[in-house]
DNA sequence: TCTTGACTTGGACAAGGTCCATTGTAGGAT
DNA sequence: ATCCTACAATGGACCTTGTCCAAGTCAAGA
């Protein structure tokens, strides 16, 4: 464990925090000036590796790093201003897709984006 | 309708086709050899916001065009050979994420993203 | 102190995508 | 038939995101 590591870890930390790889390299700078973005992205890697934190993406563009990743959940984007909360649907995702639907797949897991207006976007008339 | 709109069109036809803009100018090319990719971008563009085209994306890199957008349906990929298939699971999928866990947004689609090794990868001990 | 090995750094590079000034073209007007 | 005009296509610059690698740094053990 060296100080950048240590430092990129605490960038992770608390709820609903779904940085993309610059946002907590830019946050990494602000306490360790000199880190590099190569031991951002080799750190998240390890951490993904690791299973302390889930990769994700909502637009196909930047990845997101997500650290609410021993609790299963998937997440709820604003179409509007991108906000993104972290939500429990009820039951299995894996379930409501039948046999015949599977193609001879051995499928493992469903990632379930949900899409909507938050409450600031959908007031406003967006 | 111009001869270059009228190609990436015809690409883009047939079922479990998600080709990335990349594939579709390369097929573009072979019909008609100076199409530019600044044009396919721009064709593929103006599909999707006419709704004749679904784009999304399985990897958080390239965004994939799917020409099957009068079906609601979802997408099963193959974690090892990343070969895509359109599935249409039981149900709304929306109907599963309790009112409490909406965080007052107004919730309007689900992307699924199934995921598991296909029948040659599992078969191959991947 | 010297060696060793893992970690970090910075810069080059690559993929995917966007932007924009210029060029081409089809159809109506003259 | 020719000119005008609007719109589409082109090609190249450029941006973002991410990966790779050679060289530098550092801590711990011999």
């Amino acid at each position: 464990m060296t100080s950048q590591r240590r430092v990129v870890a605490e960038v992770l930390a608390g709820d609903h925090v779904h940085l993309t790889a610059d946002e907590v390299h830019a946050r990494a700078v602000e306490r360790l000036p000199e880190i590099a973005r190569a031991t951002v992205y080799n750190t998240l890697g390890e951490l993904v590796a690791l299973g302390e934190v889930v990769e994700f993406s909502t637009d196909g563009r930047a990845k997101r790093y997500d650290p609410n990743a021993h609790r299963a959940h998937q997440h709820l984007v604003c179409s509007g201003c991108g906000l993104i909360r972290d939500v429990r649907p009820a039951g299995d995702p894996l379930a409501v897709l039948p046999a015949e639907e599977r193609f001879g797949f051995a499928v493992e897991k469903a990632d379930v984006t949900y899409r909507g207006l938050c409450p600031d976007c959908s007031g406003a008339g967006g």
